[in-house]
DNA sequence: GAGCACTGC
C-alpha cells in the first residue's frame, strides 16, 4: 500500500511531462500557436472570441509598456543599491575599478587628512591602541580600511604590470629599525618587487611567489602586533606562513571528542535484497562497530530497567545495531513492534534501508519506516523506524502504544517540538505499561539531564569511532563575524594541507555576500593560489544546485562549502576537515503576548558550537575555528539551545495533547515547561475557535480539527468549509498557506519580470489568499507542470509539498465527514478562511498602519503581499492575515481584505456590537458622549463598536 | 517597498 502511494507519486512525474508533451502537440494543429493554454481555449470560439482576443492583446500591450516603465525604473534602483552595496562592502572587498582612478596624490592626500602616516596598532583588552594612543572603532576601522586598500592596489599591480607610473609605488627600504612600522613603504616594496619579476623576464617570473612569501614573512611578525599585546610575540609564524596581511589568529586550545550518530549515506533503494555474499560482509562489519562489544551488557540493562540513557557517540552504530539486537532477543515476539523515532525524514528513510539490508530482508517488510506521506510498512514489520512527528499521530490512534513492545527516542538532545512532547507522553504511559521498554539515546551533554527526567534512569555510555578535532579560538573577539570567516576560510585555504572547508553562516544573504567576496578575493590572487571551489548550500537553494556540494572535489582543488545550519545536523558532507564556526545562527523565536513571530541572528549554544566542530572530523583528524575567544565561548555561551516548545506557538501542541485526553497542561510533565503564558494563549486561541468549551474540554469541532496534521486556524478554516460548500478550495489553499517556504521566486536580476508575473495571480484584487488559491488551480490546469512554474516564477519544490499536503487533507476529508464541495463563490471562501482567522484581523488607521483588533498592536501590509503589489492600490479597511512576523517593522504576511460585517456573523462570541462602544468613547477625547453616533454608522457598524469578549 | 535558520505532522 505504501510503496503504491510512492510509486503513485513518482509516476505522476512522469506522466506529468507526457501530458505537457501531447498538449503542445495538440495546440500546434491551432492556427496560431497559443504560448499558454488559456489562449489556447479562446482561439476555439468565433468572432465574439477575436474581440475578446484584440481587448486582450491590448491589454498585454498596455502591460507590456507598464513593464517596460518598471524594468527602466527597476534597473536604476538596482544599480542605486549596488552603489550604496559597493560602498558599504567597500572596506572588505574594496573595489578594483575604482582604484584604478586612485592616484598617488590622491591617495596621499587622503591619508594625509586622515593623519595615519604610520599604522602600528594594536588591541589591547578589547580597545584599539595606536601606539599607546587609544582609538575609536570608527578610527580604528578606517585604519584597517586604508590597509586594504594598499593590498588591492598591490594584488592589482601584480595582476595588471602596466601603466604602473600612475600607480603607487616608492622602491625604498621599508619599516623603521626603532620599532615603528612604515606601512606605506612596505606595501610598495612588495610592490616594486613584483614589477621587477615582470620586467627581468620570465626566469624570475617564475617564482614570483618566493619573493612574495619573504615579504610575508616580513609582515607576519608585524601582524602580531595588531591583534593582541604588544609585548607578546607568538610563535605562530614557525607553523603557518601567511599570505594575508589582515590575518586572524587562532589559539589551538582543545580537541574535540563530541560526535553525533552515524547516518547511513547513499540512495534507499526500496526493496532490494543484498547477494548473500555481500550479506555475510555486512554481518561480519557489524561486529567491527564499536556498540557489538556492549551487546550483552545492554541487552541486560534493558531486560532489568525501563529506561535506558543511551550516550552513543558517532559511529558507535547505535541506531542501525539497537533494534536489531532486541529483535534478536525476541522483544518482536508476539506481534509487537520496536519503534525507533528520529527527527528527520531523510535519517528515518536511510537508516530503515541500511538495516534491512544488514538484516538481508526487503524493505517495507520485517523492516519498514513511517513518514509523511510515505508509509512503507506492512502488518510483518517489525522494525519500524519513523519520524518523531509520526510517533505522535500514531498516539492519536493508540494512546497506549500496545502495538510496540520498545521505543526508541534517537537524537533526543536535539529537542524538537515532537521529540518533547513524545518524552512527556512517554513517561506518562509507561506507569500504566511495566512492559514498555523506553531507550532514549542523547549526546553527552544532556545525558544526567535525560537521566533525572526519567527518574534516574541508568545511562550506557557507548564509545564512538570518531576522529579527533583540533579546536582553535580568536585571539581577540571579531567587529565583523563575516569578514572574519572569510579571511579564515583564505587562510585555511592557503596554509593548511588539503581537505574542504565548512563555513557556517546564518543565512541566504549572507551567503551570496559571503560567496561574492571570496570570489573577487580569489580572482585577486589569481594563480599564487589553488583552485577554491565555492558552494553555497541552504534549503532554500534549489535542488540541482544543492547537489553541487556532493561532487567530489577535484585533483589539487579546494572546496569551501558555505553552509546555513542545514549542514549542522541535517546534511552531512564528505572530505570536510576544517570547520570555520562565527558562532551565530538564526533563531525563531515566538512572544506569546503579541502572537509575534521573528527571527534573529543569535549566538550559538555550546552544545551547537561542539555539532558543528564535529562535522570537522568525520573522514579524518580536523580542525574547528572558532571566530570567538575561548573566554567567550565559555562565559557568553549557553549550554545548550533553548529547546523548541520554550519558543513557539503552542496551540497545535495543546490541541494534539487534549485530544488525547490530556486535560491538566500545566502539570504536564515536560522536561522543560514551556512559559505558561503560552500555553494559555494556546487555550483562549482554541476556545475562540470553538476546539475547546468553556471548561477546556475538547469539542466535536476541536476532535475534528486534531485530525488534520495543520495549525489550529487552518484546520478549522478546513472544518468551516463544509458550512460554506467550498472545502475543495479551501484546502488548496491550507496546503498552500502550509507549505512552510515561499511559492513566489523572485531572482535577483529578474525581479521586475516575477513581480509582473505574480501579478497576474491577482488580477481583481482579491487577495492573497485567493491568490494563492489561483496559482494552485493554474499549475493544476498546466497538468502539475514544471515548466509553467518557470515560466510563472514559481517554486515547484513548494508547488510539489502543496500538491502532497492538499492530497493528504482530501483523504482526512472523508475521514471527519466532511464532503469534497467546490463553488465559485469567493466571498463565500473568503467566510470559510474567516471563520478560522478572525483572531487575525487588523483595521486600517489614520496614518496607513494597521492596527490588531484583539491585543492592539501596530502593523503593517508586507510588501510582498498582492494588496502592495498593485497600482494605485488603496489600502482596505479592514484586512486578515495569516501570520505577523517582526522583521525591520511588524508586517502581516498573507491578507486578505474582508468585510467588518462577517466578523460579527462568523464570530459573535468573539467579537460583538455591544454597550462597551460608549464606555470607549467616554473615555476617549475624539469623539464626545452621545454625539456623532449617526445612523450610518449604525448601520454599517465600524470595528470601533465591537468589543471583544473572550 | 522587504527578505527567506531548520525540521516535522
Amino acid at each position: 500500500m505504501a510503496k503504491q502511494f510512492r510509486k503513485k507519486v513518482l509516476s505522476r512525474e512522469d506522466d506529468e511531462d507526457e501530458t505537457a508533451q501531447n498538449r503542445r502537440e495538440k495546440e500546434r494543429g491551432v492556427k496560431r500557436q497559443p504560448t499558454s493554454p488559456r489562449e489556447a481555449n479562446d482561439d476555439d470560439d468565433g468572432s465574439e472570441s477575436e474581440q475578446e482576443r484584440l481587448r486582450d492583446q491590448r491589454e498585454r500591450e498596455q502591460l507590456d509598456r507598464n513593464i517596460r516603465e518598471r524594468d527602466a525604473a527597476a534597473t536604476r534602483k538596482l544599480s542605486e543599491q549596488k552603489q550604496a552595496f559597493t560602498t558599504r562592502r567597500s572596506n572588505i572587498v574594496g573595489d578594483v575599478e575604482t582604484l584604478r582612478k586612485v592616484s598617488r596624490q590622491e591617495y596621499l592626500k587622503k591619508r594625509e587628512a586622515n593623519k595615519l602616516k604610520e599604522l602600528g596598532e594594536s588591541i589591547e583588552d578589547g580597545e584599539y591602541l595606536y601606539k599607546g594612543v587609544k582609538l575609536t572603532e570608527a578610527e580604528y576601522n578606517q585604519l584597517s580600511y586604508e590597509k586594504k586598500i594598499y593590498e588591492l592596489a598591490r594584488n592589482h599591480e601584480a595582476a595588471t604590470h602596466h601603466d604602473h607610473d600612475q600607480y603607487y609605488r616608492i622602491p625604498e627600504p621599508y619599516d623603521d629599525h626603532e620599532g615603528g612600522v612604515n606601512q606605506e613603504k612596505r606595501f610598495s616594496v612588495a610592490l616594486q618587487r613584483c614589477w621587477d619579476d615582470d620586467l627581468n623576464g620570465r626566469d624570475k617570473k617564475s617564482n614570483p611567489f618566493a619573493e612574495q612569501k619573504a615579504w610575508e614573512d616580513q609582515q607576519i611578525g608585524k601582524a602580531t602586533l595588531k591583534f593582541g599585546s604588544k609585548n607578546k610575540r607568538r610563535k605562530c609564524d614557525e607553523e603557518y606562513d601567511f599570505v594575508f596581511e589582515d590575518q586572524i589568529e587562532f589559539v589551538k586550545a582543545s580537541v574535540l571528542l563530541e560526535g553525533d550518530q552515524m547516518i547511513a549515506n547513499g540512495n534507499v533503494d526500496v526493496g532490494k535484497v543484498q547477494p548473500s555474499h555481500q550479506l555475510d560482509k555486512l554481518r561480519e562489519e557489524r561486529k567491527t562497530l564499536p556498540i557489538y562489544s556492549f551487546r550483552e551488557r545492554l541487552l541486560q540493562d534493558v531486560e532489568k530497567n525501563q529506561v535506558l540513557i543511551i550516550v552513543g557517540e558517532t559511529g558507535s552504530g547505535k541506531t542501525t545495531q539497537i533494534p536489531q539486537y532486541l529483535h534478536e532477543a525476541g522483544y518482536t515476539k508476539g506481534g509487537k513492534k520496536i519503534g525507533c523515532t528520529q527527527p528527520r525524514r531523510i535519517a528515518a528513510m536511510s537508516v530503515a534501508a541500511r538495516v534491512s539490508q544488514e538484516m538481508g530482508v526487503k524493505l517495507g517488510h520485517a523492516v519498514g519506516y513511517s513518514i509523511r506521506f510515505e508509509d512503507c510498512t506492512s502488518e510483518k514489520t517489525v522494525l519500524k523506524y519513523m519520524t518523531d512527528g509520526m510517533l505522535l499521530r500514531e498516539f492519536l490512534v493508540e494512546p497506549d502504544l500496545a502495538s510496540y513492545s520498545v521505543v526508541m527516542v534517537d537524537e533526543a538532545h536535539e529537542r524538537t517540538l515532537s521529540t518533547d512532547v513524545l518524552l512527556g507522553l512517554l513517561k506518562d504511559i509507561a506507569r500504566y505499561r511495566p512492559d514498555l521498554k523506553l531507550i532514549i539515546s542523547s549526546a553527552t551533554l544532556d545525558a544526567e539531564k535525560f537521566s533525572d527526567f526519567f527518574d534516574s534512569a541508568k545511562i550506557l555510555r557507548i564509545p564512538g569511532r570518531r576522529y579527533p578535532v583540533d579546536i582553535h579560538y580568536m585571539e581577540a573577539p571579531q567587529a565583523d563575524y563575516l569578514d572574519a570567516a572569510i579571511v579564515a576560510a583564505l587562510q585555511v585555504h592557503v596554509t593548511q594541507p588539503p581537505g574542504d572547508i565548512l563555513v557556517f553562516l546564518t543565512g541566504q544573504e549572507e551567503i551570496e555576500t559571503a560567496e561574492e567576496i571570496l570570489k573577487h578575493r580569489t580572482r585577486g590572487l589569481g594563480t599564487k593560489i589553488s583552485e577554491l571551489i565555492i558552494c553555497p548550500i541552504y534549503a532554500n537553494l534549489p535542488t540541482e544546485l544543492q547537489a553541487k556540494i556532493f561532487e567530489p572535489t577535484p585533483e589539487g582543488a579546494r572546496k569551501v562549502v558555505l553552509a546555513t545550519n542545514i549542514a549542522e545536523t541535517s546534511l552531512t558532507i564528505d572530505g570536510i576537515k576544517y570547520v570555520i564556526d562565527p558562532g551565530f545562527s538564526k533563531m525563531k523565536s515566538y512572544n506569546p503576548r503579541s502572537g509575534m513571530e521573528s527571527l534573529q541572528v543569535t549566538p550559538i549554544s555550546k552544545a551547537s558550537s561542539m555539532q558543528r566542530a564535529g562535522r570537522a572530523g568525520r573522514t579524518g583528524h580536523g580542525k574547528c575555528f572558532r571566530l570567538y575567544t575561548s573566554y567567550n565561548y565559555d562565559s557568553d555561551l549557553d549550554d545548550t539551545t533553548v529547546p523548541e516548545v520554550q519558543r513557539t506557538n503552542l496551540a497545535n501542541v495543546v490541541l494534539t495533547l487534549k485530544s488525547l485526553g490530556i486535560h491538566d497542561l500545566v502539570n504536564f510533565e515536560f522536561m522543560d515547561p514551556p512559559p505558561c503564558e503560552a500555553l494559555l494563549k494556546a487555550l483562549e486561541l482554541l476556545f475562540a475557535l470553538g476546539a475547546l468549551n468553556k471548561v477546556g474540554e475538547l469539542t466535536k469541532v476541536g476532535r475534528r480539527m486534531a485530525e488534520f496534521p495543520v495549525d489550529p486556524m487552518l484546520s478549522k478554516m478546513i472544518v468551516a468549509s463544509d458550512k460554506y460548500k467550498c472545502s475543495d478550495e479551501v484546502i488548496s489553499i491550507a496546503a498552500m498557506l502550509s507549505t512552510g517556504s515561499s511559492i513566489f521566486y523572485r531572482p535577483k536580476d529578474k525581479q521586475v519580470h516575477a513581480d509582473t508575473a505574480r501579478l497576474r495571480f491577482h488580477s481583481g484584487n482579491v487577495g492573497d489568499h485567493i491568490a494563492l488559491l489561483k496559482v494552485y488551480n493554474a499549475w493544476k490546469e498546466a497538468n502539475y507542470s514544471t515548466q509553467w512554474c518557470y515560466e510563472n516564477y514559481i517554486q515547484v519544490r513548494s508547488m510539489k509539498r502543496a500538491r502532497d499536503i492538499r492530497d493528504q487533507l482530501e483523504r482526512l476529508l472523508e475521514r471527519v465527514e466532511i464532503k469534497l464541495s467546490s463553488s465559485n463563490d469567493l466571498e463565500a471562501i473568503k467566510k470559510a478562511v474567516t471563520s478560522g482567522f478572525f483572531p487575525h484581523c487588523a483595521r486600517l488607521q489614520k496614518n496607513g498602519s494597521y492596527r490588531t483588533i484583539k491585543h492592539p498592536h501596530t502593523a503593517h501590509i508586507h510588501p510582498s503581499s498582492g494588496i502592495m503589489a498593485l497600482e494605485h492600490h488603496v489600502l482596505p479597511r479592514c484586512v486578515l492575515y495569516h501570520e505577523l512576523v517582526l522583521t525591520t517593522k511588524e508586517y502581516m504576511r498573507q491578507v486578505t481584505e474582508i468585510k467588518p460585517e462577517w466578523l460579527v456573523e462568523i464570530a459573535p462570541h468573539y467579537y460583538q456590537l455591544n454597550g462597551v462602544v460608549e464606555e470607549d468613547y467616554s473615555t476617549s477625547k475624539k469623539m464626545p458622549r452621545g454625539k456623532g453616533r449617526t445612523s450610518t454608522s449604525k448601520q454599517i457598524p465600524s470595528l470601533v463598536d465591537y468589543s471583544i469578549c473572550v
